[in-house]
Order: structure tokens, then C-alpha cells, then sequence
DNA sequence: TCCAATCTACCTAACGGAAGGTAGGCTTAT
DNA sequence: ATAAGCCTACCTTCCGTTAGGTAGATTGGA
């Protein structure tokens, strides 16, 4: 509970490395060994930081939420529909796009069944985190005019957060087709805000 | 490879049976224990069936390729928004968010690194025949003018199929929100199609 | 000031269970 | 009798987790 600071904290190191490994393999496709290997510790050391593989998920899941939570504070300030660009592409594309790295919380969908419930509740979360953020912006933009749309703000936002949870998947999938998932993605979220505002 | 029909194929079971749990828990979150147990064998009668695990999987995955360009082939002479509607409800909400069963193909993306290089081939031949009956559809939408929209029919596919797989992905997540995945599968369905045909 | 107790951050070694897979034998229908 | 279909028993590997120990820094009392 002391103030920890080596030049960059293990516990950090093993976060950030454990959220980079869940992006790509999801939660029963990562493991302790390569976890530990990619910080440069020993597999039982991880134990001096985190008491379970479960509860080292959880709070790296939330650190993602909180994180989330700060970036869309700085950005309550923007045009409705910058913000919403800045969540497609800022954060999505930039972000995970690039290694192909699926959305933390979305990526457990895939084994839901076998997420324990404080990991479930944790993802949970995190994507409602994003359509709150989303719905805002949407409301927002109703208001001043620059976003017109005869659907609910609410239901446009689950929309949004499922097409470009969507996109990742299927961005990965045909990866090795004809052209490059980047470039798909790309189009998919300008098509997807294009037809929000138009 | 001879004409082997009990009154209920155990291969056939077994092959129900994986996609079934491939469907629930991905690939790494489905076993042969639990395989062996639906159909009411024992697990090493499995692989009198099937050669291995990866093998199992492919064809799973191509047979429900299968199965989808059959479906798809009955419906060509319907409208194209008829088709498009069935797609999205009697495909998805109807066979898969009933059970908040994701695609059998999608559901792979998540640990995507670790699927054997087959396996990832007939996933992506899965999403792929998705995406060209779409596309499809679209375009001969465009053509009787039932569809409008200055987008390209490709790009649109693209983005619808990504849509549906998110909105699996999202309606299971927020399972115990305030209402079911099946009521927001719905409403996003309909706007997707809604905004689409606009 | 010095020593002893304690804490931090790791380590080696091993356990127990679960997983995919294999070897070889029994049974039943043709 | 032959083989398809299923069985028991076992193997190996991998994984999360635990036990127990060590070196070095920190702290507190005489």
C-alpha cells in the first residue's frame, strides 16, 4: 500500500502485458507463463502482485474502464460527431485496430460461460462505459442540431458500440483477404458515422 | 464413406453437438469430456469419428458453410430486403440469439493467433459466403430500387455482417442489463436494415 | 549507532487437475 | 470372420496455484 515506484512498476508492467495478451487471445487463451516471460519475472512471482489469474482480469479491466472514463472526460468539450470519430478511429482503430486487438471486454463474449461473475460484471462495465459515452455524444449532437436522426440517442449508441465491436472481429477474421482489415475498418465506422449524422 | 445411417448419426450428433459448444464457449472453451457427454459416448470413441480436435472443428465450420449457402440458394428469389430481413432475424436472432449462441466463426476471432491454420481458413470462408449473400442482396436491391444508397454494396455487406456479429458479441455481454439481448438484437437489426434501405 | 525484526520482491520446485491424444481389447451386425 | 463402433486404461503436456526459501532494503528500539 506504500508508494511503489521503480523506474516502471512490476505490477504496471503485468497489467499492461496481461491486457495486451486478453486483446489477442482472450482470457483462456493467456496464460501465466508467457505473462510472466513478457515482464521478465518468474510465473509464481506474479503472485506477489495479484492473488489469482481471476482478480488480476478484474482489475485490469477496470483500469481499462477508468482509463476509458478519463479519455472521454477530456474530450466532453469536443463537436458532438468529433467525438464520436475520436471514439471510432482514436481509440479503436489507432488503438486496437493496429495489432488487431480486439476491444478487452469484448473479447470474452466469446467464452462468457466461463468467465467467473466478478470478470463478467468487470467487461460489463467497460462496454456500458462506451455506450454511455456514445449515447452523450449522440444526445448532444441531437440538441445542437448536428445530428439528425429519427431513432432513439440510446438505441443508435447500442448500435454504434456493437458495429464497431463487430468490425474488429470481422476485421481480424479476413484479415488475409484481398485487402487489409485497417482499410475495412477504416470504411466501416466512416459509413457507420456517416449514416448516423446524415 | 459408406451409407451410414443410424436413426441418429453419431457423427452427425457429434458434429451438432461441437458447434453447438464451439457456439457457447469458442474452441479453446470446449472439450471432448463435455463433447463425449452430450451425445453419450465416451471420449476416446470421439476420434473413431474424427481424426482430432483441429479436424473436428474444420468440418463443423465447412458444414456450416454448407448449410448456410443452402439456406441462402432457397431464398434467392425472395425480395431483396425480404432476404436481407431474414438474414439478420431468421438466421441470427432466431437460431443463434435465442441461446446467445455466437456465430461459429466469429466466435473464433478472439483467440484468432492460436486457431490452427485451417481452422482459421473455414471461418473465414464462413464469414466470407456471409458477406457475398449480402452483398448480393444489396446489389440487386440497388438494381430494382428497393435499395438506395451511395454507398458501394460491398462496403455495406461488410458492414452489416460486422453489425450482427457485434450485436451477438454486445447482447451477450449486457445480458442482465436492464433488458434482453434479444430486444436490443431486434431493435439493432431493424435499424441496420432501416438505415440500410433508407 | 548498531543490530534485530520485518517487509518487499523475487526465486526454485512441485502439485493436482484437466486437456488432447493413443493403444489395444470387447461387442455386435453383416 | 470381418470390421465398424465403442470401450477401458493410460500417456504427456500444460496450466493455475502453492510451499517454502533468499537477498536486499527499511524500520525501530536500546
Amino acid at each position: 500500500m506504500g508508494i511503489t515506484n521503480s523506474k516502471l512498476d512490476t505490477r504496471t508492467q503485468l497489467l499492461d502485458a496481461a491486457q495486451k495478451l486478453v486483446q489477442l487471445r482472450s482470457y483462456e487463451g493467456f496464460n501465466f507463463r508467457d505473462l510472466a516471460e513478457a515482464v521478465g519475472i518468474r510465473k509464481a512471482s506474479i503472485y506477489h502482485h495479484f492473488p489469482s489469474k481471476e482478480a488480476l482480469t478484474v482489475i485490469m479491466l477496470e483500469r481499462a474502464r477508468d482509463r476509458f472514463l478519463a479519455w472521454a472526460s477530456i474530450n466532453t468539450t469536443a463537436i458532438p460527431l468529433k467525438q464520436l470519430e475520436l471514439y471510432c478511429f482514436d481509440l479503436y482503430l489507432k488503438g486496437l485496430g493496429a495489432g488487431r486487438q480486439l476491444c478487452p471486454g469484448g473479447t470474452l463474449a466469446s467464452a462468457w460461460q466461463h468467465m467467473p461473475e466478478h470478470v463478467q460484471a468487470a467487461a460489463r462495465a467497460l462496454i456500458f462505459a462506451q455506450q454511455e459515452f456514445v449515447r452523450a455524444a449522440i444526445e448532444r449532437g441531437m440538441d445542437d442540431g448536428s445530428i439528425v436522426n429519427t431513432k432513439e440517442a440510446a438505441e443508435l449508441a447500442e448500435w454504434l458500440v456493437a458495429s464497431v465491436q463487430g468490425a474488429l472481429v470481422t476485421s481480424r477474421i479476413l484479415a488475409s483477404a484481398a485487402e487489409s482489415g485497417e482499410v475495412i475498418f477504416t470504411r466501416l465506422c466512416h459509413q457507420t458515422l456517416g449514416v448516423i449524422s446524415k
